[in-house]
DNA sequence: CTGAATCCCTGCCGATACTG
DNA sequence: CAGTATCGGCAGGGATTCAG
């Protein structure tokens, strides 16, 4: 196939902007890539998008993400603007996470990223992706 | 925010399916993420979404990239049924990479990490993902 | 022209132990 | 309760070289 679907609206690959030739941290596609990246980081999004949670609560719901990752994972995620902390200053010391306006607006991403998995990992997929754990 | 937005339709991070509470390589979401993990993956997709490309071409529009790694690239989106390669039996030796119906839909997928990388760097992101170059 | 094989180096992730 | 410090193993990726 060399001709190109008609009619579809202005958008990758032929944005121009796109025609970076090497993976520079300016493209849009590789600044998401980066703040999804890391082992444990969609899951710490996909809890914080269920509602708030403390430090506490977030092992629990992931209770093999070791302290190091999650307080690793937790710092990225600060750094990249996705989410917020709240101390509290009470006691027992309580310090909440709650995701940004921007990091909720990762929902539809990981929803296009889900779909895609699904869709190609299911039934009638003679072409899809092979279940070898590439792990990500 | 404790409470949920109303009326927004099934999905992340609702679905029961994204209970899981470890990295699995079951998840969807994992399984799409391993297919694009990688230096120069995406940017390899993105040239074959433009339309078939031989090596030497993917090479020309790539020039920073090495030959082991778009090899690699090549085998890996291939072993994933992202991408399919066509021998032609003639000489010189050349090789058609074509996207597979999957690896073609995945078209949307990096319409969704380009759309927020760009709102998140644009204008007026505040609460944006810093510039840090952390690659991906 | 189209790759595969080798070597090395870097950075991630996990385990363990310790602090405010 | 909420993290940080340190160490080590392992895999990813780049340069170079060789083969079909």
């Amino acid at each position: 196939m060399t001709h190109r679907t008609v009619g579809h609206p202005p958008g990758l690959p032929d944005d121009p902007r796109a025609d970076v030739t090497a993976p520079t941290p300016e493209c849009p596609v590789e600044i998401t890539l980066a703040v999804l990246q890391g082992r444990w980081t969609t899951l710490v999004i996909r809890e914080l998008l269920r509602g708030d949670r403390s430090y506490g609560e977030l092992r629990a719901a992931l209770p093999a993400l070791s302290d190091k990752v999650l307080s690793d994972r937790l710092v990225q995620l600060t750094r990249t603007g996705v989410v917020e902390r709240h101390r509290h200053p009470a006691w027992p010391p309580r310090v909440l996470y709650t995701l940004t306006p921007t990091g909720h607006s990762l929902g539809p991403v990981l929803q296009a990223l889900w779909d895609w998995g699904a869709r190609a990992s299911g039934p009638d997929s003679a072409t899809g992706p092979s279940r070898t754990p590439t792990r990500v």
